[in-house]
DNA sequence: GAATGCGGGTTAA
DNA sequence: TTAACCCGCATTC
């Protein structure tokens, strides 16, 4: 029992995905159905990739991401589709003193995020800067989730051309560790004030002049102590996510206020969002912009730090001091489009199939990965490139519905010229050679080096709206695939 | 208050 | 037609 190698890119064999070694596509109108096994949930997915996971994954039901995924109504109520903000650094990009930087979560909320781009850097009190996802030609990195059966698909289209965020659960974790540390340093300036209050008060005689200092240290202004970068607020990952990382070993204890927090850890390398070298923001941008040069957006002075402040990540995405101007997007992703190899198919478009294959390489094998932090942004290359997801308006059931149901008629062309999956196991060792681009290139982004090891956080959500399915027959997932590999007894 | 999902609607290509 | 996006609403935590 092993799972893949800290260097997955050192991996010569195929290590995919379960959902990667099925032929689907999110808008299919008849996945995969007696699968045997499924995928491990995946945090931090990366590039074109596909997964399979049970319908009983807590963390797939609520169609959790480490990225900060949006819903995006795709007005197809079978599929969720959602779509990444990118992530909220420091417009300096400063460094803190522990050589970490600040790459917060964007808030999902519209109006939160507003909120939370008004702030300031608790660090160098400079702007805090959205950087928007445009990993998928230009466009976000999409999302796809789809119930069907006993088995929740999922699909990302594109790949993040910006640092991780904090997790969510990190993103929680630290601020009730705020939260606890600032009740527990009110209450314990309270109490210390009210003891000496009662000296004073047993020197004096008992004439308490002076409580209504006591109105001086409430409020949680008066604790701005503890959104110092110095605070010790763990930063690195704390993930209610189920599965494991290689890159995430062992997590300190961390106790605020005597009350046992989830456990953090501090790992040397603990965002590793680049796939490979040449597309990391060190590499890409040799020469970084001065903080000078930053404009100062949504800077609000008046906006005092807050828990929103504190995150710290590793010093490996070194992208800070790029001015929004100069995060162009060089994607030079060419459109070949399924229909060119399939072609018309009357459905829902792959065209993120051909897009992968015209690159005679997944991004993260060819130079035109579409990192925008690049130091020599190629000006012939569109900065958007058509591309088009899943979001058609069919005639889904919708993905809450008990019963999927499809439309025959518009769906006979493809599934007569695609239609392996559809038939019982074919497409487990059947890989049609159109896709194995795009399936290798996946591999690596689905595996392995993006992986966190993240600890078995008990689960706090039982009451989760639960799927329900109609006409489907579980099949055994106790079963080996030949050479496959499971996910959930971190065996290949 | 924020996250999340849903769905109507708009816009641009 | 398609996909991205905006917005409001409801639910949940």
């Amino acid at each position: 029992m092993s799972r893949s190698s800290a260097n997955p890119f050192e991996d010569a064999d195929c290590v995919c995905s379960y959902g990667m070694k099925l032929t689907w596509d999110i808008n299919d109108p008849k996945l995969p159905q007696e699968l045997k096994q499924f995928d491990s949930f995946q945090e931090w997915t990366e590039g074109y990739v596909r997964f399979i996971y049970s319908a009983e994954d807590k963390n797939a039901q609520r169609h959790l991401s480490g990225w900060a995924m949006r819903n995006t109504n795709n007005h197809n109520c079978q599929i969720l589709k959602k779509s990444c903000l990118g992530v909220v650094v420091c417009s300096r990009g400063c460094v803190l003193p522990d050589g970490t930087k600040m790459q917060l979560r964007p808030a999902i909320c519209d109006k939160a995020r507003q909120k939370q781009q008004k702030k300031l850097c608790s660090n160098c009190n400079a702007a805090l800067e959205l950087i928007p996802c445009r990993g998928h030609s230009g466009y976000p990195v999409t999302n796809f989730w789809r119930l069907d059966c006993k088995a929740i698909f999922f699909q990302a289209k594109g790949v993040h051309d910006h640092p991780r965020p904090e997790s969510k659960s990190e993103t929680e974790a630290r601020r009730s560790a705020v939260k606890r540390q600032m009740s527990s340093s009110h209450l314990a300036q309270k109490k210390r004030f009210l003891e000496s209050e009662a000296e004073r008060y047993h020197d004096t005689g008992g004439h308490l002049s002076n409580m209504h200092h006591l109105s001086c240290v409430e409020g949680p202004e008066r604790f701005s102590l503890l959104t110092e970068p110095s605070f010790p607020i763990p930063s690195q990952h704390y993930s209610s996510f189920q599965n494991t990382d290689p890159y995430k070993a062992s997590y300190d204890s961390v106790s605020f206020d005597g009350e046992a927090l989830p456990t953090f850890q501090k790992c040397s390398n603990p965002r590793i969002y680049m796939p490979r070298p040449p597309c990391g923001y060190e590499f890409a941008v040799p020469g970084y912009i001065s903080s000078s040069s930053f404009p100062s957006l949504y800077k609000d002075s008046s906006s005092p730090p807050d828990a929103d402040h504190v995150h710290l990540n590793g010093p490996q995405h070194n992208f800070a001091g790029l001015n929004v101007s100069d995060r162009n997007f060089d994607n030079t992703i060419k459109h070949h489009g399924w229909k060119q190899i399939f072609g018309k198919t009357g459905y829902g478009d792959r065209s993120d199939y051909g897009q992968v294959q015209a690159n005679a390489a997944h991004p993260y094998y060819n130079g035109d990965y579409p990192c925008r932090y690049r130091s020599t942004p190629s000006p012939t290359a569109p900065t958007l490139q058509t591309v088009i997801t899943t979001t058609t308006k069919v005639s889904y059931q919708p993905y809450k519905s008990s019963m999927v149901k499809y439309s025959d008629n518009i769906y006979d062309i493809k599934n007569l010229q695609n239609c392996n999956h559809m038939t019982d196991n074919m497409a487990d060792t059947i890989f049609p050679e159109v896709k194995t681009q795009e399936d290798f290139g996946v591999i690596r982004s689905a595996l392995g080096y993006e992986q966190d090891i993240v600890p078995t956080k008990s689960e706090q959500v039982e009451n989760l709206d639960t799927y329900r399915y109609g006409g489907c027959t579980a099949s055994s997932f106790s079963e080996h695939l030949g050479h496959s590999f499971r996910y959930e007894n971190n065996e290949y």
